[in-house]
DNA sequence: ACGAGGTCCTGCGAGC
DNA sequence: TGCTCGCAGGACCTCG
C-alpha cells in the first residue's frame, strides 16, 4: 500500500485540485470499506459540502470538509485516490469504491482492488482521538534522533516490526523499513531494546533520507499505486533491497536474502552488511 | 504484555 | 491450458 511518501505525493497533487471545491453526486459502490459511518450519513454529508483542506497524517489522506468533519481515507494495500478531469474508462471505473463530482466534468475517485482500504467520517473530537493514537511524524520539523530512539527502544520486538508500528512511528511500512534498515546496516531481526544510541542515530537518518527521497520520486509503484493525478511513482527504480531477493547487494555484491520470519512480512536484507553486530 | 496467526479482499504468477 | 497455492505497499483482532 501507499506508505508515507505515496500518501504525501497524493495529497500534494490533490490539494490544488480539491481545496475550495464543492462536492456533488457522491456514489458509494461498496459499503464494506466504511468504518463507524453509515452509507446514508456519508452520502448526506458529502452532498453539497465543500472541501476546506487536504492533508496527510501517517499513511492516511485527510479531507477536511467545510462543516469541519473530516473524511479520512486509508488506502492500505491497493487503494488510490485520483482526480480525473475527464470521463473514466471502463478499467478506471472498475474497482471504484467512492466517486464524487467536483464540478465541470471533474471526478474524485477512490478505487481499491482488494478493498482492504477504509473510509472514516470523523467529527473534530473523533479526529482528535484518531490522530492521538498514531505515533509522531518522522519528517516533522522538531523530530529528533533522541525522540526517535525513545519511541522505539522500549520494545523487545524486532526493530523492523517496531519501525512499522504506527503507534510508535507514523508512516513507515514494509518497503521503507527494509530500505532504511539496509542503509543503516542494521539486522532487521535485532530486538529494538538492544540497538545502541549510535545505531538509533543512523537509523533515524536513513529513515528520514529514504522517505524524503521517495517523496521526491513521487513514491514507489510496485503494482497498484498511482499519484493523485494517476501517474506511477519512480522510486521502485532506486530501491536497494525491497523486491531484489537474489540480486547482488549494492554495497558488497553478496546475494540478498529474504525471510518471512519477522511479523510474516517479506524482509529482504544483506546478511553480510546487516550481520549480527555489523 | 508478547508473539503467533487469522481476518478482511482480489489478482497474479509459479508450479504442477 | 487450467487448476491450486502462496503471496502482495496494512491494520486489527483473538488466542495462548
Amino acid at each position: 500500500m501507499p506508505e508515507l511518501p505515496e500518501v504525501e505525493t497524493i495529497v500534494r497533487e490533490l490539494r490544488p485540485h480539491l481545496t475550495g471545491q464543492t462536492l456533488s453526486h457522491p456514489r458509494l459502490y461498496h459499503t464494506d470499506v466504511l468504518r463507524r459511518v453509515s452509507r446514508e450519513r456519508l452520502l448526506r454529508t458529502l452532498r453539497n459540502n465543500r472541501i476546506a483542506d487536504v492533508s496527510r497524517r501517517a499513511k492516511h489522506i485527510v479531507i477536511e470538509l467545510g462543516t469541519s468533519e473530516r473524511l479520512v481515507i486509508q488506502p492500505r494495500m491497493t487503494g488510490s485516490l485520483v482526480v480525473y478531469e475527464r470521463r473514466l474508462s471502463a478499467d478506471e471505473r472498475r474497482y471504484a469504491v467512492l466517486q464524487v463530482r467536483l464540478g465541470t466534468g471533474t471526478q474524485l475517485v477512490f478505487r481499491d482492488v482488494r478493498r482492504l482500504g477504509t473510509i472514516w467520517l470523523l467529527s473534530p473530537s473523533a479526529w482528535e482521538r484518531y490522530t492521538r493514537r498514531i505515533g509522531p511524524e518522522p519528517l516533522a520539523a522538531g523530530f529528533s534522533a533522541a525522540r526517535f530512539a525513545a519511541q522505539l527502544r522500549p520494545s523487545r520486538q524486532a526493530i523492523k516490526k517496531v519501525l512499522m508500528d504506527q503507534q510508535r512511528l507514523a508512516g513507515v511500512g514494509n518497503i521503507y523499513a527494509n530500505e532504511a534498515l539496509f542503509r543503516a546496516r542494521i539486522d532487521p531481526s535485532r530486538p529494538a531494546d538492544r540497538l545502541s544510541d549510535a545505531e538509533y542515530r543512523r537509523l533515524f537518518r536513513t529513515v528520514r533520507a529514504v522517505l524524503r527521497e521517495a517523496i521526491a520520486a513521487d513514491g514507489t509503484t510496485v503494482r497498484d499505486y498511482r499519484t493523485g493525478t494517476g501517474k506511477t511513482g519512480s522510486y521502485q527504480f532506486v530501491l536497494r533491497v525491497y523486491g531484489r531477493e537474489g540480486q547482488p547487494c549494492t554495497r558488497c555484491r553478496t546475494a540478498l536474502l529474504t525471510t518471512h520470519s519477522i511479523d510474516g512480512r517479506a524482509t529482504t536484507f544483506c546478511w553480510r552488511c546487516q550481520g549480527k553486530d555489523a
